[in-house]
DNA sequence: AAATTTTTGCAACAAAATTGCAATTATTAT
DNA sequence: ATAATAATTGCAATTTTGTTGCAAAAATTT
């Protein structure tokens, strides 16, 4: 378990530096997603914020971690499952977020019913935004 | 139709100002949902970005309009249908990106399937955010 | 039409994110 | 292992985005 994040960067042909092992481990180690504000805190400060920024950019470049719509519009980064490729993520996506808690998780074990769309309309991508009590809260 | 968004504020008890009159005017014109940045450009500059980001408040608070979760966290606004009462939006949206040309519209006559999450998740609220190609691009 | 309430615009501020560039660090080739 | 090359980092400056207090202006009420 301790070379994971040296594996994920090597595989993805990204150099191995002190941050991008840093963060990715940050995201191995957490079920929840995070924030660029969360990754700041849990480096103690090590890093600068605009080293972050683009590391953060460059994962999600590469399909390692994924953006999350949030409906209060904050930036959240989640890990990616195995089935993301760079440039072609998993196309279904559900995460919950807990009012309790606020934490913010990826169920990626759960398919996305189809949905009907109107005619003419083609779906590429699918995200589910779930929001409650978790089932750590419940 | 020239009278509507004067209804609108009527209705919601809110006093008739100019801005609040075109901002909501915009609305009722476009299909798509839009970001403050739009409505700047759209209302020529003639009002302070500060009216704007209260305004757009406002219009929230009310329930006349509501916001979008996007993937790459920029803010949106698009109307609420009759069925969204202030403080108690209708719980299933599904709003529809469309990759080539960018506008989000939201798709209210099509209903979200349930989803069997894990034991313990209490959902509450939904919200589906669909990409793609949409009717238009098509 | 005057009194009252609400909204607006300005200025200042705060937070979040981006860019260019020199210094540092990692990788590659020898 | 070391030098050459390439990529990444941190800093400073800047831009974008959003917020707050307050006086002036506009809308509503009486």
């Amino acid at each position: 378990m301790k070379g994971a994040s040296l594996e994920i960067l090597k595989h993805n042909h990204l150099s191995v530096t002190e941050s991008r092992k840093k963060i990715l481990d940050l995201f191995l180690a957490n079920i929840g997603a995070l924030a660029h504000a969360d990754i700041e805190k849990n480096t103690g400060e090590q890093f600068d914020r605009v080293t972050i920024y683009r590391t953060l950019q460059t994962f999600v470049d590469k399909g390692i971690i994924h953006t999350i719509p949030t409906a209060d519009n904050s930036v959240l980064y989640a890990l990616c499952k195995d089935e993301c490729e760079q440039g072609h993520h998993h196309d279904n996506h559900i995460h919950f977020i807990c009012d309790a808690c606020n934490i913010t998780i990826c169920i990626d074990h759960i398919t996305i019913p189809e949905l009907k769309l109107p005619k003419g309309f083609a779906p590429k991508r699918r995200d589910v935004v779930v929001s409650g009590i978790c089932n750590r809260c419940n």
